[in-house]
DNA sequence: TGAACGCTTGGCTATTCGACCAAACATCAA
DNA sequence: TTGATGTTTGGTCGAATAGCCAAGCGTTCA
């Protein structure tokens, strides 16, 4: 695989709300997969699914203890990153609420 | 749109070779659909498509000048996390080479 | 005005994704 | 061993994505 495709494979893996989610969560600790069920609120095996595609990325580890396997950030950085694209998206959407005031202002 | 949803949507958008080469190249500066068409070397509609995508997640601006239309990267932190993901990428992709090695002594 | 150029949009097909259910697997406790 | 609990995997189906071609703008220049 090479370096872009490894690299799209990351972002690919963070593009989905659940897995943001999943993400968000285990940026503040370790967690069994029961407990990201619970937060995120389907099945059980669609989350599963959620984490190996987060796994295979590179982005969480996963490790069994007793009859729980549980998961960890191993990607920490992300949680930085997604710290820029919500102020970006902020400061967007501040910008367009702007430019609505201005048309609205126009068509008075 | 909530918050995580727009927030996948950038990541969704970042998670495709092509939009990954575009945006290492807008991270030089702004540049033509034309130029951007001949580094993907995909059909210029499938290059504008990639556009719209990254356009509609916020991460380009676009700006018609002349009869050219030339792109630009607005969501600039994009180019910092590529650096964190990628030193990530070379540390598992060298912990594996480790791992292999363990196994391969192992089977000696 | 009309031809040429640069880009976008619509339409089509093949592929991938995401959700659920059902079945399999792993561990623990009786 | 058997049953209970926690997790993964296989299968199916509808939705979304990516690619190309063709057709449609918008701009420039004869």
């Amino acid at each position: 695989m090479g370096m872009n495709e490894a690299r799209a494979k990351v972002f690919k893996a963070l593009g989905h709300p659940s897995r943001l989610m999943i993400v968000d969560e285990l940026a503040q600790g370790t967690r069994c997969v029961c407990e990201l069920t619970a937060l995120v609120g389907a099945d059980i095996s669609t989350v599963s699914k959620h984490l190996t595609v987060l796994k295979s990325a590179g982005i969480v580890r996963d490790e069994r203890r007793g009859s729980n396997v549980y998961y960890t950030l191993s990607m920490t950085c992300v949680s930085g990153f997604m710290g820029c694209v919500d102020r970006h998206l902020r400061s967007q959407a501040t910008a367009q609420v702007a430019d609505f005031e201005v048309i609205a202002a126009e068509m008075k």
